[in-house]
Order: C-alpha cells, then sequence, then structure tokens
DNA sequence: GTCGGAATCT
DNA sequence: AGATTCCGAC
C-alpha cells in the first residue's frame, strides 16, 4: 500500500487515468455504455431504468455490436461484452440486477468525481463548457478499491478542465464508430465535436433505424430536461441545450457544483414514472435533484441536505482531496470564493448543467460551519486520509486483518485510517460509533425514502454477499441489515471495532453505492440542527428500530443500554465486516450466502414480518412495494434509542 | 441468462 | 489494466 502519508488517500488510479475518463481515447465499457445512456438515439437499445443507476439493455446484441463497432472488434457479441461487464462487478463499478434480464446498475455511489472536470474546482480552469451533459455525471464512480496500490497521485492531468471538456465532447458524440475506417476509436474524437448528441451523427441514423419505441424517449426527454411529465418540479431549471441528455442534472444552481454528476442518469428517469417503484427522489440523487419533489425550497434543503451527507458519506470529500483546488468545507469559507474559482465553472455550468454540481463547498461550508470539521478543514488532502475502502483484494489479507482490525486497531494503515472522518463521528459521536446517520422521521417524507430503499435495499443486501456493493469507505449508514443468517452478535471482540473500525467508513459502506445518494433525503434545514451530521434519511427503521428493539434478536431485552449499544454496534460492524469480507474474501463464498440470502429476501419480501432485522423491508432487487416500514436502519443511534424506550417501557 | 476461470491480446 | 475469447457450470 501506498503511504498513505503521501497521498493521503487515493482513488484509484483507473480514476484518474485519462484513459478512465469517460470519453477518452480509450474508451472503456462502462463509459460506453454511460455514452449510450445518454444519448436518446440508443434508447431503445439500452436506457435507464429503475433505479438509480440501473439501465437495461434492451438490445443486447445491438450494444453488442455497438461495442464491437466502438472496439473494432467486430466479432463482438453479448456473451463477451456482458463478460467485460461482469468484470466489473469486483470492481464495484456496477452490479447485476437480479431477476431483469439484461440489467445492471451502476454503483453510482462510488462514483467519484475525478474525472469530471465540471467540478472543477477551480481554478480557473473552466469546465468545459461543452461539457456536455454530463455524462458522466454519472459516471464517476467511486474507486473501487481495487487496490490499495492504486492510489495516485492528484497529479495526473485528468483532471485539468481542458481535457475534460475535449472529452466530454467526444463522449458526447460518437458513441460508435465504425471500425470500418481503421482509425477507430480515435477516429471519432476527432470528428466531430459538434456533433453532440443531438443527434446530429450516425447515431441519428443508429436511430432511425431503431426505430422508436419509445415508451422510454418520452422518459428520457424528461429529464433532458423540459417538461417533466411528472410534474415534477425540478429545481434547477436550467436545462441544457441537450434534449437528451439524460442526466438531469443540475439541480443546483449552485455554480460550483462538484459532484453533480452522478446520479443522475436513474434518477432523473425515476421519477418518470414508469417505473414501478418510486425511488426517492431525495435520497437517490442528492445533487440531482432529480427528484420530482423539489421545490426550490427543497431544493435548498436537499442541497445543504446533500452536501451534508456528502460529507458525511465522503463521497465528496474524496473528490475533493483529489482536486487541489478544492476546498473542502470550510466553516467559514465563503461560498463566492469558490464561486469564482470555479468561475470557469459558473458559466460552464450555466451551459451544461447537466449536473452542476453543487456547490459543495458553498454548501458544505455553510453547513459545516459548524464546525465540525475540525481536522480536515483544510483543503489539503492530506487530512483527510481516506482510503479508499478494502477492495476486493483484501480478501484474503482480510481475513487476517480484520482479526487484527478487530484487535487493535486501527489503525492500520490501511483501511481504518481515515482521520477525516472524525468530523462525521463526532457528531454522532455521542455516543457511539462514528457514523450514525440519524435521522428526522418527520422531516423526511419517509415515504419516498422508503421506496426508494427498497431498491436499495437490494444493494445492501448484496453488500454482504452479493456482488454487491462494495463498502465505500465512508457510508455512514448504519445499516444493519443483517440478516439473521449472518448475525451473529456477539459482542465481543467487536469492541475494539467501534473504537477504530477498519473501514469504519465502512459501515456503511454497504449501502454506499446507492445509499449514499439516497440517504441525503432531507437534512433539516430551517431547524438546524446539530447534529453535524445530517440527519439522513435513512429512515430510521422504524420498524427495526422499534419493532426490533424488542425483541431484538439477541435478546437484548433488559439489557443495559451501553450493552446494547454495544451489541449493536457490534453486530453491525461484525455484519459489515463480514459482508466486507466476503466480497474481498471469497466471492464464491459469497455465492453461497448469497443464495441464502436471496432466500431471505424472497422470504422478507413476501412475509414481509419476518423480518425485521436487517432484512428489514428488503426488497428484493426488484421491487418491493411493500416493505413500508423500515428499510434499512437507518441509525443504530434510532435504534438504540428506540430500544431504549422500549427498554425503559419494557424492563 | 448468468457467472466466473483461464488464457490471451492490446 | 482492461478487455476479448472460450468455455463449463448452474
Amino acid at each position: 500500500m501506498k503511504t498513505p502519508g503521501d497521498s493521503g488517500f487515493a482513488f484509484p488510479e483507473w480514476a484518474y487515468k485519462p484513459e478512465s475518463s469517460p470519453g477518452s481515447r480509450q474508451i472503456q465499457l462502462w463509459h460506453f455504455i454511460l455514452e449510450l445512456l445518454r444519448k436518446e438515439e440508443y434508447h431503445d437499445v439500452i436506457a435507464w431504468q429503475g433505479d438509480y443507476g440501473e439501465f437495461v439493455i434492451k438490445d443486447p446484441d445491438e450494444v453488442a455490436r455497438l461495442w464491437g463497432a466502438r472496439k473494432c472488434k467486430p466479432q463482438m457479441n453479448y456473451d463477451k461484452l456482458s463478460r467485460a461487464l461482469r468484470y466489473y462487478y469486483n470492481k464495484r463499478i456496477l452490479h447485476k440486477t437480479k431477476g431483469k434480464r439484461f440489467t445492471y446498475k451502476f454503483n453510482f455511489n462510488k462514483l467519484v468525481l475525478v474525472n469530471y472536470p465540471f467540478i472543477d474546482m477551480g481554478s480557473g480552469r473552466g469546465v468545459p463548457q461543452s461539457a456536455p451533459p454530463v455524462p458522466s455525471g454519472g459516471t464517476h464512480f467511486r474507486f473501487p478499491p481495487s487496490t490499495p496500490s492504486e492510489v495516485l497521485s492528484p497529479n495526473e492531468e485528468l483532471r485539468s478542465p481542458g481535457m475534460f471538456s475535449s472529452v466530454a465532447r467526444r463522449m458526447a458524440r460518437g458513441s460508435v464508430s465504425d471500425c470500418s475506417d481503421g482509425t477507430s476509436t480515435n477516429s471519432e474524437l476527432e470528428e466531430a465535436v459538434g456533433a453532440e448528441e443531438r443527434g446530429v451523427g450516425p447515431e441519428r441514423a443508429f436511430r432511425g433505424l431503431l426505430h422508436p419505441r419509445l415508451p422510454h424517449e418520452s422518459l428520457y426527454r424528461v429529464y433532458g430536461g423540459a417538461p417533466n411529465p411528472a410534474g415534477l418540479p425540478r429545481p434547477a431549471p436550467r436545462v441544457h441545450p441537450e434534449p437528451l441528455s439524460p442526466f438531469p442534472v443540475s439541480p443546483l444552481p449552485g455554480p460550483g457544483s462538484l459532484l453533480a454528476p452522478t446520479l443522475s442518469p436513474a434518477l432523473s428517469m425515476t421519477p418518470t414514472s414508469h417505473l414501478p417503484y418510486t425511488p426517492s427522489p431525495s435520497l437517490s440523487s442528492p445533487m440531482l435533484g432529480s427528484h420530482f419533489s423539489f421545490n426550490p425550497e427543497d431544493m435548498k434543503r436537499y442541497l445543504q441536505a446533500h452536501t451534508q451527507s456528502v460529507y458525511n458519506y465522503h463521497l465528496s470529500p474524496r473528490a475533493f482531496l483529489h482536486y487541489p483546488n478544492i476546498v473542502i468545507p470550510q466553516p467559514h469559507r465563503p461560498a463566492p470564493e469558490k464561486m469564482g474559482s470555479t468561475s470557469v465553472t459558473g458559466p460552464a455550468a450555466a451551459h451544461h448543467l447537466h449536473g452542476p454540481p453543487l456547490p459543495l463547498s458553498h454548501s458544505l461550508s455553510q453547513q459545516h460551519g459548524g464546525g465540525e470539521e475540525g481536522p480536515q478543514g483544510q483543503q489539503h488532502p492530506l487530512p483527510f486520509k481516506f482510503k479508499l475502502q478494502p477492495p476486493p483484494l483484501g480478501r484474503k489479507q482480510r481475513e487476517g486483518e480484520k482479526l487484527s482490525a478487530a484487535s487493535g486497531g486501527g489503525s492500520s494503515s490501511s483501511q481504518s485510517s481515515f482521520t477525516g472522518s472524525g468530523l462525521i463521528t463526532n457528531s454522532a459521536s455521542v455516543m457511539a460509533p462514528p457514523k450514525i446517520k440519524v435521522e428526522p422521521i418527520s422531516d423526511i417524507e419517509s415515504e419516498e425514502e422508503v421506496e426508494v430503499t427498497d431498491i436499495s435495499e437490494e444493494d445492501e443486501l448484496n453488500h454482504h454477499h452479493d456482488e454487491d456493493d462494495e463498502g465505500d469507505v465512508f457510508t455512514p449508514t448504519a445499516h444493519h441489515h443483517q440478516l439473521n443468517s449472518h448475525h451473529h452478535a456477539n459482542g465481543t471482540g467487536l469492541s475494539a471495532r467501534l473504537h477504530a473500525p477498519p473501514h469504519s467508513n465502512t459501515d456503511d459502506d454497504p449501502e454506499d453505492d446507492e445509499d449514499v445518494f439516497k440517504t441525503p433525503a432531507t437534512p433539516p434545514l430551517g431547524g438546524g440542527v446539530t447534529l453535524p451530521f445530517p440527519l439522513i434519511g435513512l429512515k430510521s427503521e422504524p420498524g427495526q428500530g422499534q419493532g426490533s428493539a424488542p425483541i431484538s434478536p439477541g435478546g437484548t431485552r433488559c439489557i443495559p443500554l451501553k450493552l446494547r449499544f454495544k451489541r449493536r454496534w457490534s453486530e453491525d460492524q461484525k455484519m459489515e465486516a463480514d459482508g466486507e469480507r466476503d466480497e474481498a474474501e471469497d466471492k464464491k463464498v459469497r455465492a453461497e450466502e448469497h443464495e441464502e440470502v436471496e432466500a431471505m429476501k424472497e422470504e422478507a419480501g413476501r412475509g414481509g414480518e419476518g423480518v425485521e432485522n436487517g432484512g428489514g423491508g428488503v426488497s428484493l432487487g426488484v421491487v418491493l412495494p411493500p416493505a413500508p416500514t423500515q428499510r434499512r436502519a437507518s441509525s443504530e443511534l434510532q435504534r438504540a434509542t428506540a430500544q431504549l424506550s422500549l427498554e425503559n417501557t419494557g424492563c
């Protein structure tokens, strides 16, 4: 591993490599997929569907063909392409939506800004105005931790705006090229910048060929900007010129948008109605606001929340880190500065909007102003030392580490170290372990969330077993979804972890994928919550907390609170650990577990009742309407509280 | 359909 | 590193 010292944390190399960036010359499959997704022309072939980041390949052969064309691999077929896609599972870039054919889902949680220039922090360089739709907005994933070694230095050029812009253009443009000319990829790039999605290019032709089916289109269009059928008010009116862009975007007016890009895609769509489930907007994309329901006010809230969440989740911070220019939220920092710095962006933002990023700094600063930021307040990345989450790699190691970690702790270099988290943590600190999210139930519309959650849950579950996602580095969620199966509650050794959880961040990680987005639901804006972090929207699990509380699996009933907390925490931790481990360690193993889990899910889905525990309302990957109740528990804290109360009464 | 190992190519 | 190919297993 690289020394953290240097970089503090790093994203995986791939995140920085220009090649990895969307639009780059050496296009990667996921970039390509995103490209297609963002173009209307291809909606008949591949389109966003369902949840955030979830897309369905409507015409596998065509997608394969296009991909083959792009890569000049005429022999390409869906079988091969899907293999490539499967490789993304381990990278956590994608995961499969179970039960749905040809349906995959991006782990946007992991998105990283890295490649996105929009964000630009600043310096003046601008964002590419051209940056079209930020397609990528969605694109960036967080880094999967593939390898620690991957750490990169922030220096890379990747961020250079200039580059980006060009890239963006390219991206926008051609998704497919023929190899015929031989130049293949390059040629594409060179081609035209102008064409863009508007349908000018060949794509159009394609489209024509395809024939519009379209129910989808309408959807997409929606985000495109304009009219939302749904009537969702979009916070950010700005839609750009591009009709197509799937990424919704920019809800936020703020200039400095950092993250914006991320979620968009799926989100946007979601709202549309055609989805079976409702994704909760709030959660889903904090940044985008994709949700329907936003009003200006909401937006504000949203922003704040987002910000916080981001912060909390660490998402952004990381991102920020990379960018030297970026400032992390400091308490005092006036927004304006940021803007200034981003000035470039500003304008740009206006243009593209796709995802205008949120002004994180801005918002963050405000919010945070509170001050927690102690440690990291500074802009430098160093302070933060986040690390990527433990990637899969650790699997083998992990076992060992795990143990050690548990025992000692933490510091182990890799995982645990993230100082930065402190912020977050402290807030929570109340007792607990770092990162708990508490959510004011009242504020949020739980309903929405709930729904959303369904989806997410999937992920959650997965986290543990499936492919899932990974644990992100930060994710505050405390979920615990633990399935019974996993669970072991032992309180024992875990305690150590509490203190210094190895990935502490990870706690939530599991969710992170979507979670992040989701969670941020709503911050209590007006009130100003005291907590440093936002209360996230997770809904706390009412169900869990309460319901389960009484009889928690552990039978904790009359146990002292402290103990309980501890236990809970421990459990969670453990679960997480397991989850991670699973992933990391052995996929195979996972598989086994996986099955179990799935089974559980199913049950849960049907029965609903039994599940309080982690499963909570788990929904199957698909839709699970019913789980009105709680989804993942949001915060332990709440739970604890709930328990407490119960306890008191009961005992 | 999906998954993932293995070899191989770029 | 990121596919691409091939392929057996489920």
